[in-house]
DNA sequence: TATGAATGAGACTTCATTCAT
DNA sequence: AATGAATGAAGTCTCATTCAT
C-alpha cells in the first residue's frame, strides 16, 4: 500500500545514445516510437485510476501488452516515463507563458495587455482540449511531495505558478489590478481556475463548458481588477 | 520508486473487539490513547515530507519508537491510522458546515447571511491555525485517487466541496451573488482559498497572514458579489 | 552466468542496532543465533560448489529453510555473510601473525626466531584443522578480483601476504635467509604453502599429511635459509 | 549483487555448422577472424577487472563496439569465449609439456633432464611474455570451481598439474629430488611459482623480473634437490 | 550478415501482516 | 500488552538468448 523511498540503485551508466539502425521513419523507427507511445498510451489511464504511485511496472507494461525487460529499453524509470508524458505539454505551457511574457514585455500601451493574456488563455485551453487525460493527470499529482517519479509534475507546477506570478506583477505595475501582492492574486486564480478544471475533467456537472469559462473570467477580472 | 497495489491480504477476520479491561479514562485507557497518539504524532510529518503513499508502517513505527506488532494493536492499517488523523478536523468542519447550513437554513432576511458565512470562515481559520499540519496534509493529499489510505482524505474533500456549493446556492437563491452556476462559483471560491491556503503552509512568500486573508475576502467579495 | 555488476540500491539507512528484547542468552536470543548460522551453514557449502558469485540469496535461503524476507535481517547482503563467514577466521589470523611479530620484536638472540615461526605455524594449522571448509573457500577466491561479495576475502589474502613479508624481513635482517627480496621469498612460501593446502583440502591425494607437512617445512627450510 | 545461477535456458539445438562462404583465408574468413577477435580482445581485460563471471555479453559486445545478436554468431556463450581466449596459450602449454616429457622418456643420462626443464621453463616463460594478461586471468580464476564459463581454466589448471607432477616424478625417479612425495614437491613449486607470478602480473613490487626468476630458480633447486 | 529490439526467467530487496515469546 | 522475528508476495531491474529487419 505505499512506496519503495529512497532506493534507485546506482546503475551501470547507460552509454550515450548510439544511432540507432533503421533509418529515421524507417520499419524499425516506426516500431520504436510505437512501442514507446504504446507504453505512454498505457499508463496513463492507469496513472488516472490509481495514481502515479499507485501504479507499477508490471501494471505498465501488463496493460501494453509488451515483456517487461521492453519497458527498461525505453524508459530508465517511472520517472522517465512520467517526463516523456509531459514533456510535449510541458513546452507548450512553456512556450505560451513565454510568448506572453514576450508581447507584455514589449508591450508600449496598457490596451495591449488584455490581448496578451488572451491568447496564452487561448493557448492553455488548447492543451487541455488536446489532451485533457495528461492535464487532468497534472491537477491530480501537482501537490503531492516532490518526490521521486511525481516529481517532474512537481517542477511544472512551479513553472506555471512562477510564470502566473510573473505575469501578473506586469500587470499590477501597469495600474491593472488592485493594490494587493501579486503572488497572492496569482495564487488565487490558478487556484480557482485548476479547480474548476478539476472538476471538469473530473466529470463534475459544472454545467456547459463555455458558461463555465465565462464565470471564471467574470470572476476573475471583477475579482482583480481595479477600480476604473 | 512505486508502489505496492492493491494487494491488503485477505486476512483471518479480526475477531469482534473485546471491551479493553481497565475503566474508560483510567490508567490503561490513558496509555493507549498515548501509545495511539504517539503513532499519530510520528506519521504525520512523514506523511507531509513523502506522501501518504511513500511512508511504510515501519517508518511510522520507526519514528514513533514501538513495535511494529504494536500497530497493528491500534489500527488495522494505514487508512485507519489516516483517518484517525483527520477525524477531529472533519468533526469540526462538519461541525461548522453543519451550523452554517443551520443558521442560513433559519435566517429571515438576507441580511443575516453575511455573518453566518463568517462565523463559519472564523471556524475554518480555527481548525487551519490549530492544526496546520493536518491542513497541509489535506492539500496535499486531496486530489489524489481515492486509493487505500488516501480513501479518507478524498472524502473529506468531497464533503468540504458539497457543503460549499450547498452554501453558495443559498446565497445564490437569495440573490447575493452573481447569476452563475453555484458550483461553479463554489468550485472557484474553494479552489482559491484551498491554493492560497496551500501556499502559506507550504512556506510560499505571500506576505503577512492578515493582508492575504484581506487579498482573499476582497477578491471573493467582488468576484461574486452581485451588482447592488 | 555472469553477475549484477556495481548495483547496490542507495538504502534507506538502517537504524543503529538498539538493545533487542530478550535477555542475553534468552530464547530469542538463541534463536537469533540459530537462525544466523543456520544461514552462514547452508551458504558455505554453496559457496565452495558453485563460486561466491555462482550463489545467490536465493539459494542460501532455500538450503536454510528459512524465507527469503528473513536473510535481511540477519545481513544486509552477500558480502555481508561472507564477512562473517569469515570474521572468526581472520580473527584468529590477525591474533597470530601479530603474537608472531611480536615475538619477535622483543627477541634478544637469534635462536629465539624459529620457535615464534613453529607457534605461528601452529596456529594457523589450528585454523585449518577446526575450520578446513573456510579455508579452502579462501583458496579458491582469495586471487579473484576484490569484486563486491569477494571483497573480504580478498582484504584477508592481503592481509596474510603483508604479514608474512614483515615477517620474513624481521628473518632476512637476522642474517637467516639466503640474500633475496624478501617479498620473493614470502610470495614463495606463501604461495606453496597455499597450494598444497588446497590440494590437501580439495581431495587431492597428496599423502598423509603429516608427511606433506614435513616436505613442506623441508622444501621452505632449504629452499629459503642461508647456508650456514 | 550476485548470480544468476546455471540456468542455460535449453535452446534449439543450433544446426549443424554449414560450411561458410568464402575461402579460408579470403576476405569474409578474415573479417570472421577480425570480428572474433574484437570479442575477444574486448573481454579479456574485462574479465580480469571483474572476473569472468563479473562480466556480462552485454559488457562484451559494448566493449567491442558489435550488436549483441553477432555475439551469438561467434560464440554459443561464454564459455565458449573463455574456451577460445585460452585456446592457444592451452595448445603452447600443452605442446610444451609434451616436448619436456618426449625428451625426458628419451633420456638415457641424468645429465640430460636439466636441458629438458630448462626449455621447458623457456617455453613457459615464452607464453608469460607473449600474453600477459591471458596468463593473469588464468592465475586468478584457476582455483575458483569449475563452473559454467569458468570450466576451461580449471582444466588446464588440472593439465598443468597433472604434466607437473609427471615430471617430477622423472626426476624423482632419476634421484634428483629429496625422497618425497612428487606430488608434494609438484604442488609446492606450482604455487610458489604461480604466486610469484601472480604478485608480478598484478603489479606487486617484487623487483627486477630477472632477480625473481633467479630467486624462484634457486629456492626450487635448493628446496628440492636431494643432498649431492 | 549485422543489428538491436523483444522476451521472460530470475536476481535482489521491501514490506504488510502474523505470531511466538 | 509489547516486542520484533518470520513469512512470502510483489516490486524493481538485469541479462542470456532469440528474432525481425
Amino acid at each position: 500500500m505505499s512506496t519503495r523511498t529512497l532506493k534507485k540503485r546506482t546503475r551501470k551508466p547507460r552509454p550515450p545514445p548510439v544511432p540507432r539502425p533503421g533509418i529515421e521513419g524507417g520499419r524499425r523507427d516506426l516500431n520504436r516510437k510505437q512501442r514507446k507511445d504504446s507504453l505512454l498510451t498505457a499508463a496513463l489511464p492507469l496513472f488516472l485510476a490509481r495514481g502515479i504511485e499507485g501504479v507499477t511496472i508490471d501494471d505498465i507494461v501488463g496493460a501494453a501488452g509488451t515483456a517487461k525487460g521492453s519497458y527498461y529499453r525505453y524508459f530508465d524509470d517511472k520517472a522517465a516515463l512520467v517526463r516523456a508524458l509531459f514533456q510535449p505539454a510541458e513546452e507548450r505551457v512553456r512556450a505560451a507563458f513565454a510568448g506572453c511574457e514576450g508581447t507584455l514585455a514589449g508591450a508600449k500601451k496598457t490596451e495591449e495587455l488584455a490581448p496578451a493574456y488572451f491568447v496564452l488563455a487561448v493557448q492553455l485551453a488548447g492543451i487541455v482540449s488536446d489532451t485533457p487525460e495528461i492535464v487532468r493527470l497534472y491537477l491530480q499529482e501537482a501537490r503531492g511531495p516532490a518526490v521521486a517519479a511525481r516529481a517532474p509534475v512537481v517542477l511544472l507546477a512551479k513553472l506555471i505558478f512562477d510564470a502566473s506570478v510573473r505575469l501578473t506583477q506586469v500587470a499590477h505595475a501597469r495600474g491593472l489590478l488592485r493594490p494587493m501582492d501579486p503572488r497572492v492574486s496569482a495564487a488565487a486564480v490558478v487556484g480557482a481556475a485548476e479547480r474548476l478544471l478539476f472538476g471538469a475533467l473530473s466529470g463534475e456537472p459544472l454545467g456547459e463548458p463555455e458558461a463555465v469559462i465565462q464565470s471564471l473570467v467574470t470572476l476573475v477580472l471583477e475579482g482583480l481588477r481595479s477600480k476604473s
